[in-house]
DNA sequence: ACAAAAGTGTTTCGGCTACACCCATGC
DNA sequence: GCATGGGTGTAGCCGAAACACTTTTGT
């Protein structure tokens, strides 16, 4: 054993999922009804305790993967909310992720057994403890995170159109954008390739569909959308 | 008690600061050699463990005053380290936050007992175990907030001159700033309050001192320097 | 006289904004 | 032919950057 040194009070360490997916021209969130006291019952994210041997993003992974199936998930941290009384069932420290879910790729099944539904972001319920407040934040670096840098990799299909992509953005953002100002900013970062494919689904001419290229070079950190 | 809910493995749970001061036109940072093993005597970011009953920044406050005996400091999370290996000491996770300070205002005596010192930021030792890491994530954070809202507040004297504070974002950007531009800039924010009285140390002419106004309206966000 | 910072003004340039405008096509 | 999105072009505006220039005063 490695704990010889150390004397002091330990504590219940949680992660929290923020977990936002698209869907129908949508921004949703993944929420979950609680399986057990206190709050049994009620809508919250989801979450796990983080275990002696893992780090907290792998804890996060974990808990993921449990409840969509998913590997390999975009995570980021958003911050630890500590409050001794933020949750009335004990002294849980946690730290909250948030993460990006392409949700035609989930699980449904696994999904269902969880209690787990897709929650338009706007429509969202009430959610226990401080869950709210971390939605909140998450969101909040989510629109910092898409400002700078191209969002949707981890949130739309293989291929998609441009205007799928700025609903995508309008979502986020919740105001509308500039279509030809829109277009020209991002392709003008030359991340996205352009495919011979068009999709005739939502326009009567046709546009072409596009995805991302996963040259390294060009993670470009620029900025897209003024907050 | 209220424990009686959850039953999972706890963990210790660590605060550590990066303590940024500014002095003589240089960024420093405060830093103190280890008191206990492992690693004793080397040199660390101050840190300490969270209480049973206090939040992870109330934790941070508590070990900011013990070091400096000051309150009231102006602190930001930064991320939590928990790779299981971080600490040979035993499995530690440990929030990083960083804090900003007017070196001028601290007790002295506290500081020496404390075996703290404060370093040139470009010619600060080798850390122990990730603490460089946690270094290097909150100068990026600190330099983002900086590009983003006036910082000096909490690192200058309460009156300082348009220089003073342009010496500051150079330190803190490790790049020269034109003088011009940076005055016009930081004046429309219309956050500076012009003083009577000069300053003549720094120049033949004389530089009007300027403070921070604390109308709060005047919190305005918008890029200073960019990064 | 000179150096060094204070403080102001000016020119240029690039990017964002707000549009206008043509294209393609299913109804 | 009309509505809808696809896609391109452009004039105007604004702010950043670069830098010239004048002021002040101790040495």
């Amino acid at each position: 054993m490695r704990e010889f040194v150390y004397k002091h009070s330990k504590h219940l360490v949680a992660v929290d999922c923020i977990i936002f997916g698209y869907e129908k021209g949508q921004l949703k969130i993944l929420l979950s009804r609680r399986r057990f006291q206190p709050a049994k019952g009620k809508w919250s994210l989801m979450g796990g305790w983080v275990g002696e041997n893992e780090t907290v993003k792998k804890a996060a992974e974990r808990v993921l993967s449990e409840i969509t199936g998913l590997k390999e998930i975009y995570l980021e941290q958003v911050s630890v909310f500590s409050d001794p009384a933020r949750d009335p069932g004990g002294r849980v420290i946690s730290v909250a992720f948030y993460a990006m879910i392409y949700i035609n790729r989930q699980d449904t099944e696994l999904v269902k057994q969880h209690r787990a539904k897709w929650w338009p972001f706007e429509k969202k319920p009430e959610l226990i403890f401080d869950h709210n407040r971390m939605v909140e934040s998450a969101h909040e670096r989510l629109k910092v995170k898409a400002g700078y840098e191209l969002i949707g990799e981890d949130l739309l299909p293989e291929k998609f159109t441009i205007l799928q992509l700025r609903r995508l953005y309008e979502a986020v953002f919740q105001q509308p954008i500039d279509p030809g100002n829109f277009r020209k900013k991002v392709l003008s970062l030359k991340i996205l390739e352009k495919l011979a494919e068009k999709n005739t689904d939502d326009s009567r001419k046709g546009a072409y569909y596009y995805q991302f290229n996963h040259h390294p070079e060009s993670i470009i950190k620029e900025r897209i959308v003024k907050i």
